[in-house]
DNA sequence: TTGTACGCGTTATCAG
DNA sequence: CTGATAACGCGTACAA
């Protein structure tokens, strides 16, 4: 009873038939290849348009020998903030690229017969991989077996063969600390986050650094344990405001976790920024949500994940084989958590 | 150079070979077809164990034609709770059914020839819409046009040929309309939802009703129209503010606006629940992390995209052609951001 | 209950 | 520069 998929139906053929070619100058066409003259070119391209012609990605897919989709993995976390951008970032190079997407989510002990089951299912030609799932060599092994090239978002240890993108933490982490330094704390706690994240080790090496640079004392006390999450924050926060000599700030790895240092603060009466200054990381929509909203630092995620995504199918398309690697920049972003000492 | 893509050179025909039978009956026992023996079926599932066979998803499209994945259509919001969920239900069940899921963002005007492209490139046999772009005729008379099955979340009206799922936004409303009145609220304020969704409608008839079942007067000044977003919350918390007779609760349509009420509140040095109670709408994370968290109500939103995901591919499966309608419950959760009224 | 042969819409080979 | 034709791996009439 369907009207049916009119447009559908259209297939190079019929390209062909309209524009006066074979399919085969169509395919040449349509996939940008060499050795055609111009004129055809033209005939070619507005038959296509006439016909609203839509190639099958499954008879290319069958043919080539791929699939024009690339797969994200990631982590699947209760804040989606950083896997959103990365989304965003990915879905739109893939879109203008002419690739499609398939997301899948990877627990936190990544079981490498999941991903393996992925790409025999789905056929991905590559895939892109978020912290801390890029870091996996469970995953990582795996796909170079496969054959799937992929590229990594923030890896611990990147992979001089293949394609990934960073950004400053630990030159960010170290301006950061400088400016609550520069506020005249001379305490500052640190909350790390999660250990499997290769940002971690960076960002508390920006702070160390900058002590160091400074001729502070690096207080291990003042260092502790987080895991990136709201919870952990809280509970590092209680720690360190139980210190015989609490901090008069503390800079948490990342906005959420900063998140819960505000709360652990507030539910204690002890008022931000006045008693206590309060910096955090990622510059996440809660960041600006909070009361007082949060001193941070802005990493453009989105265009991280864009340029790698772009690289990958770069490669996919045959493009060097080289390893490729980016770093960008970060961006301190002043608010209100945050202010001079007064002790 | 590369190791080569070991288990995806296995086709049928292998898997025919080393069962001694036809690659017919492969195809018929991997579709679960009737009309196999069982001791057969035996052999031929042996056989594609042994060679990890997987089917290759190009060639079932283009035999078939269909592509085994379904879209999913979503506003790209600030806040990302819902689609996170929407998403998170949606992709359980494609993969227990071996769909793959192809994510489409769209703007907030929605370009029904954007669409038409995705479904002209990817052959998606079926797309889940979450609200609002799942109420925009824009879409679904296109989608209807083109032959694509879909399924709506929390649409304002279910179209009765198709799939919806809702939640009883209107009686959870009531509840905790009623709630706050228990505590002994006299002036509830209410912040409307976006226009175009579904629910905002329904959030607001069940606060209404409540007020009218109660006989309490219905007053238009407490009631402000916002947007689901932080900044929206915090604006009409302005003006509810602002009134000459202020309400002493403010009930928002959801957690991301009521967190801009707290946020106002503690600006103007109103404490939050002593001076005002607030509540907010959905359980996002952010509900349980402002100071104090969030009275709130959950949505079941996982088990909802799930349910209409499965109703989906029931019908891509050719089962019955008629319209499938399912209403979720919700849960109010209190929590410390509403106590009893002092006035 | 099982098998043969053809077609799906592309890309790729190789000859013109 | 262009075109005929063979793959690609699977579903499906139709036949046995």
């Amino acid at each position: 009873m369907r009207s049916g998929k009119s447009s559908q139906k259209v297939t190079i053929v019929d390209v062909a038939k309209r524009a006066g070619v074979s399919i085969k100058t169509v395919s040449r066409v349509l996939n940008s290849e060499p050795n055609v003259r111009s004129d055809t070119r033209e005939k070619v391209l507005e038959a296509a348009k006439a016909l609203h012609y839509q190639p099958n990605p499954s008879a290319r897919g069958l043919a080539g020998n791929r699939s024009f989709s690339i797969g994200l993995l990631y982590e699947n976390p209760q804040e989606f903030g950083y896997v959103k951008d990365a989304l965003n970032g990915v879905i739109g190079t893939c879109e203008a690229e002419g690739y499609s997407l398939l997301m899948r989510p990877c627990g936190e002990e990544v079981d490498s017969e999941e991903v393996r089951k992925f790409v025999a299912q789905t056929r991905v030609d590559g895939a892109v991989l978020t912290a801390p799932v890029c870091d996996e060599p469970e995953v990582t092994d795996l796909l170079e077996e496969l054959g799937v090239p992929f590229a990594q978002l923030a890896p611990k240890a990147p992979r001089s063969d293949w394609i990934s993108v960073q950004c400053n933490d630990e030159e960010a982490s170290y301006a950061m600390t400088e400016y609550l330094l520069s506020l005249g704390h001379r305490r500052i706690g640190f909350i790390k986050g999660h250990p499997d994240h290769g940002a971690t080790e960076k960002r508390l090496a920006g702070y160390r650094r900058c002590l160091e640079d400074h001729d502070m004392p690096f207080d291990r006390a003042l260092v502790i344990q987080g895991y990136f999450d709201f919870e952990s924050g809280q509970r590092c926060a209680r720690k360190l405001l139980d210190l015989q000599s609490p901090p008069s700030a503390i800079f948490a790895s990342n906005d959420d976790m900063a998140a819960g240092v505000i709360f652990t603060a507030r539910e204690r009466g002890i008022s931000v920024p006045g008693e206590l200054s309060v910096a955090g990381f990622d510059d996440s929509p809660a960041a600006s949500h909070t009361w007082p909203p949060l001193t941070t630092i802005k990493q453009p995620i989105v265009e991280m994940a864009a340029w790698a995504t772009q690289r990958l199918i770069g490669r996919l398309r045959g493009a060097s084989e080289e390893g490729d690697e980016e770093t960008f920049t970060c961006e301190l972003i002043p608010r209100q958590s945050t202010s001079s000492c007064e002790a």
